[in-house]
DNA sequence: ACCCAGGTGGCCC
DNA sequence: GGGCCACATGGG
């Protein structure tokens, strides 16, 4: 049975609404947010941030030249907060030196050499360098995360576990919209929050009263 | 007293 | 390529 990626967006988008993502003020928000947020709640990441902000540490210059252990001091909440602080601090140094702070420049090259770039920095994984390119980087790339490959599997979509193979299969499968992109990754998460954390998808689950699932559960 | 959260890197095979 | 582990606070 045909399954496009575009009913299952707009059954979404039509039962939870738009989600806002992602919440910051600023591009440097959202890849200081992209690192705070691995394996923890946004709740955390807020503290973390405000904490940040009254330092005046929101930027590229002020947090990659702050001392470690005043980084680290104010990232606490979110958990692995030395490793964090250290991924932190070095980004930043890196972003200084390579633009001198200027995001729109740094986001002005080809989304394949920033993906490259970014991922060959400490702390920034796949999943953390799509969230800067497709939040902060406005670039059409799709976020996966361990929710979207979950809801994946309930719908027995997923055909291969491999991070990179996902990631085309929804940019092959979608229209070619930032817009898109940026909310349907964040739907995805919702559902996967509400819906599908360890039992299957439960009869109160949007999608399957729009009867969109057609494999078992 | 567990379990989990909008992952990553290092080491092993 | 996969499987395991450390990293750590906060909330259920």
């Amino acid at each position: 049975m045909e399954y496009p990626l575009i009913t299952l967006y707009e059954s979404l988008y039509k039962s939870f609404g738009p989600q806002h993502w992602w919440p910051a003020r600023t591009k440097f928000e959202i890849i200081a947010g992209a690192i705070l947020t691995q394996q923890t709640t946004w709740k955390n990441v807020e503290k973390a941030i405000e904490n940040l902000r009254k330092e005046h540490l929101l930027s590229v210059k002020n947090l990659g030249e702050a001392p470690l252990r005043k980084i680290e001091k104010l990232v606490r909440p979110v958990g692995y907060y030395r490793q964090k602080s250290k991924h932190l601090k070095g980004v930043s140094a890196y972003l200084l030196k390579h633009c001198r702070g200027d995001l729109n420049k740094f986001f002005r090259k080809e989304t394949k050499t920033l993906r490259k770039e970014l991922l060959m920095l400490r702390g920034i994984g796949k999943e953390t360098a799509d969230s800067i390119l497709l939040y902060a980087g406005e670039k059409r790339v799709f976020v996966i995360d361990a929710y979207t490959r979950r809801v994946l599997q309930r719908l027995n979509l997923l055909v291969e576990n491999d991070y990179d193979k996902i990631r085309r299969f929804f940019e092959k499968n979608l229209p070619k919209d930032i817009k898109i992109y940026r909310e349907f990754h964040a739907l995805l998460v919702k559902l996967g929050k509400e819906f599908c954390k360890r039992k299957p998808l439960c009869q109160s689950c949007p999608v399957l009263k729009e009867g969109l699932c057609p494999g078992k559960l």
